[in-house]
DNA sequence: ACGACTTGCAACACAGATGATGCAAGTAGC
DNA sequence: GCTACTTGCATCATCTGTGTTGCAAGTCGT
């Protein structure tokens, strides 16, 4: 048996997706469509069958099974593939040093680009694989951070609690990423920090 | 096959769980423990087996099926055991003839009651029951007639987009859901409405 | 105390999903 | 064009979960 892609390979040290070798052209765009086929299955049903993923990648499912070892190696590398581009959405915001304002939309509006498209992988969180749980967390000290940096800046509340403003925040994003419906990311983008920051209600409700 | 426990049964006009004649007090302890027993289990793990469930209900799993003659079965019986709590739950805070400020925090706490404890039952909204489907349904539109008399009333802002103001308060009621630690549901109540209404931004953020 | 009901247990049938293998046909890359 | 790689297909073994049944032991309600 090989194993021709596994998503961080325990033996290699960083998250780069290894193989024993370069796959030929073909394999390369077979492993992609699975992957692709994987999300789009899985994203409707997450207990959709290996037989339902290789029907939607147009291949037969021995063919799945030749690539990734077990389902659980599928749903694995998918984990994988997804949380690299998430990393790399948050990374090109510049979540750290942009003023906090900037990088809350351009991070918002990066991860939906990716939330979007790869919405059952993103999920996968809480994944076996002790790397993709390493850079969600990682993702999550960022998030957390750059609310630290917005309230110093008075932009967000100085009386929130940042684990639960993070935390709607995610939701929010969740929420957003269900309009698939035409909407650009910028655009959502826009709604989700609209709401986080001013909320639903009215400045100086007349209460009751 | 008897089906003595099968919630809304399609012969009945209304939404009372309804069975061929009454249990026997045991055995009724009995299908009580299982529902529980399956809201705790599958909340956990929504794939979790109908032996898991029956193991934490304390039954052996040949009686879960006496009582449900299906998987299905049981957890339509959730949906509708957590439904009915819902509606009355909603119901019983006025939404559509209290003050919508006071309308929006009693219902909030009443619906958090429910939902802290039957959480994975809630989430069946969209079962197979079209009772089920019906109720979630109507509390949709309570929902969002309470949000337009706030807008009337000037709580929430003229501007807001009602479906997505739903959607956003559905989810912090989801998350403050997952705060079952420690928290009455009153303080996760104002939470939640304070969230939703003010958000997390400073009322006058000097921009960037 | 009696009868009806309920439960646990052991056993079985069955369906569906997973994973492996060998082979023949086709394709990429040198 | 040659070789190594890749794929589809047919097939098989295995496993897990679901749902059923019969029976013996125990319990509820009258």
């Amino acid at each position: 048996m090989t194993l021709p892609y596994a998503f961080p390979m325990k033996t290699q040290r960083e998250s780069t997706p290894a193989r024993s070798r370069p796959l030929r052209a073909d394999a390369e765009r077979t492993v992609t469509a699975i992957l692709e086929a994987a999300e789009r299955t899985l994203s409707r049903d997450p207990a959709a069958t290996m037989e339902q993923i290789a029907e939607a990648a147009g291949v037969a499912r021995t063919t799945v099974h030749r690539r990734f070892a077990t389902r659980e190696a599928l749903i694995d590398a998918l984990a994988g593939w997804a949380t690299e581009r998430f990393a790399a959405a948050v990374d090109a915001a510049h979540p750290d040093t942009a003023p906090p304002l900037v990088a809350l939309y351009q991070t918002t509006a990066n991860v939906l680009g990716v939330k979007v498209s790869w919405g059952f992988a993103m999920s996968q969180a809480s994944s076996v694989n002790p790397e993709v749980a390493r850079v969600h967390s990682g993702v999550r000290d960022t998030c957390e951070r750059l609310f630290r940096r917005a309230q110093e800046a008075g932009v967000l509340r100085a009386d929130i609690d940042i684990p639960w403003t993070r935390r709607v925040y995610y939701a929010l994003i969740h929420e957003a990423a269900q309009n698939r419906n035409e909407q650009d990311t910028a655009t959502l983008a826009t709604l989700v920090v609209d709401t986080l920051l001013r909320g639903a209600g009215t400045p100086h409700p007349d209460r009751l």
